[in-house]
DNA sequence: CCCTGATTCGC
DNA sequence: GCGAATCAGG
């Protein structure tokens, strides 16, 4: 199978997102999570959020780093610092307050391709790797784009829904079955009829089943 | 054991 | 370039 560009861009989407290689593997289809981590090893990706092995430090100085007080401003020491007034959290049940109506979160339909699963694409020209300190997670409404309205996005994905794609990435409407899986299974009965099909030998497989994805559009 | 990602290495 | 095999950590 084929790394095509929407594949690529899935994997990196995916990966970028902290899906497990496993995951996205799945996900894509037709190809194995060492597969994956292969390609985005490749691809110069680095295993960021993975409960990987961190502290590799070869120089064990004793640096233990004892809550080193940072000088809070050069105050003089004077009198005792201000009793800090308690924040008084009262719990207003007072419904009155209006809650800032999200004038702010208002639907901000980027106009950037919405790749599969609702990822916004990046153009290759505006990658921004190191741009992403905090971003402000569930902000940005899952579905952006009416054209996925209601379906099953990558953000949807979990391990009950059905994860056999519909459509092609990249596509505007592409998504995911979204019915409740096969317990023990990625997918949906129905479509674990598609994806587990007795497995032949190798040198007795000719004619290739309609592949989920990847394979040339069967449609 | 299960999982994870990383790396190697034959193809 | 690809990915199975292998390695290594959790």
């Amino acid at each position: 199978m084929a790394w095509t560009d929407e594949r690529i861009d899935t994997l990196k989407a995916m990966w970028e997102k902290g899906m497990t290689a496993s995951q996205i593997a799945e996900a894509l289809g037709g190809v194995s999570r060492n597969a994956v981590i292969g390609k985005a090893h490749r691809l110069g990706l680095q295993s960021r959020p993975s409960p990987v092995k961190p502290n590799d430090d070869d120089t064990p100085k004793a640096a233990p780093k004892p809550a080193p007080r940072p000088p809070v401003e050069s105050k003089p020491v004077k009198a005792a610092p201000p009793p800090p007034p308690a924040p008084a959290p009262a719990p207003s049940p007072a419904p009155a307050a209006a809650p800032a109506p999200a004038a702010t979160a208002e639907l901000r339909v980027v106009l950037r391709s919405i790749g599969p699963g609702g990822f916004v694409r990046q153009s290759p020209g505006e990658q921004q790797p190191p741009a992403t300190p905090a971003p402000p997670r569930r902000l940005v409404p899952a579905r952006p784009s009416p054209e996925i309205a209601g379906k099953t996005t990558l953000l949807d994905l979990n391990d009950r829904i059905c994860k056999w794609p519909i459509g092609h990435p990249g596509e505007p409407d592409f998504h995911f079955c979204g019915q409740p899986v096969n317990p023990g299974f990625p997918y949906c009965v129905a479509h674990c009829g598609h994806a587990y099909q007795a497995q032949l030998p190798r040198r007795d497989r000719r004619p290739p089943p309609p592949l989920p994805f990847g394979g040339p559009r069967s449609r």
